[in-house]
DNA sequence: AAAACTAGGGATGGTCCCATCCCTAGTTTG
DNA sequence: CAAACTAGGGATGGGACCATCCCTAGTTTT
């Protein structure tokens, strides 16, 4: 059973870190630790695979960068089998390089880390030894929920209102259909379902329809 | 239809907090922007009633106290019907002052911030105005998180691994069935339900069962 | 004009999860 | 001892969502 560990002190972004470790593997465990000790001490008792951590903690001066290396690297210490994976807010490429050094195996910034993007990183590692993903902002629109929209539904609308000027919608149903392991028949249908509700809701429907 | 906006660059923290006032409105839509400039653009276009900002976005200096008061201010000032809301992962009680003299309803630091808290921060603002909820550490013990548990019986195995020592399982069973609405004796068949599947599949299980 | 894209709608079977109720049987506790 | 807590298990109905296939009909492109 594959074990993982992830630690970081804001629970909303733990949470979300424990899903995509979880979505990252078959069958796992995932720990998710708020404080360096509560985290220690799972270290101490357990073996772990994979170890996230961000180096932010409460109780560390987040402007140090000898704080911020030396969470990190107790953290390796006590767990000398596992894949370590430092996820921070403020990344930079000299950070990343010092990590490195002590044995990390990814330096992974936040503003990047979108849904799936945890499985690549753990791929690059498997291949590379090594992944860095710094951050930096690429949307250019905002990302739309609906809360009347079923998950299916939800993509169908997100793919379709990310759709370059110009591109088919078919070529999104057929994209969707790839990304998703559907028929693109289904895709159509959940776009055209989506977009039904939403009309009879009343909504201004975003940019592209 | 109730409208939100959140602003803040994290994108899984981004999902997180669209996920959390979603959870707060029966119906509603909400719109997440990575950028000052995106939100600066649908807050132009469309009304808001509630808008979460966390000021520490890239392009800024997140050691300026200016920088980030600007951020927030520019933002109500283009919102000017919106409830406004702060969310930052370095939070001091000083810059929630700050914050309130230019309008903000809540200051809420991102440690605390767990699933559910947000409707709770509404509900103070609809009481009394303002919501003032600091960042302090108090988990004692890991979360867990497997891999073959339904939600139920996640939370199941969440509430019964929190128990306080000398607390009956019985008075668990209760407990959950009150925050879940469900009958007490589903509770436990949920618990016992998720303890087999751990058992089967060779866990060691946590501390407290 | 033919082909493709658009925008709706209806019907169906399957799976997973939710919630409930009922059953046995060993161990603690009052 | 009786009552309550513990630890399993089986069966059932309902609901939401998934995925597919089929239908009509207007518009646009080739």
């Amino acid at each position: 059973m594959f074990r993982a560990l992830v630690l970081e002190d804001q629970t909303l972004m733990r949470l979300a870190l424990m899903n995509e470790v979880q979505a990252s593997f078959e069958k796992c465990v995932v720990l998710g630790a708020e404080t360096l000790n509560i985290a220690t001490v799972e270290l101490q008792n357990d073996h772990f695979d994979l170890v996230v951590i961000d180096p932010g903690l409460p109780g560390f001066d987040p402007t140090s960068q000898d704080d911020r290396i030396a969470v990190v690297d107790r953290i390796i210490e006590a767990s000398p089998g596992a894949i370590h994976v430092v996820v921070t807010g403020s990344d930079n490429p000299c950070e990343a390089d010092g990590f490195r050094r002590i044995g990390a195996a990814a330096y992974v910034g936040k503003t990047g880390l979108a849904p799936g993007v945890f499985s690549n990183v753990l791929d690059d590692i498997s291949s590379k030894g090594f992944s860095l993903r710094l951050s930096r902002a690429v949307m250019t629109k905002p990302d739309y929920r609906f809360s009347a929209l079923t998950p299916r539904e939800q993509e169908a609308v997100d793919m379709m209102a990310r759709r370059a000027p110009g591109v088919k919608r078919t070529a999104i149903f057929s994209l969707m259909a790839d990304r998703l392991a559907i028929a693109p028949g289904s895709a159509e249908k959940y776009y055209k379902q989506a977009r039904a509700k939403l009309m009879r809701q009343g909504h201004r429907l975003p940019r592209g329809l």
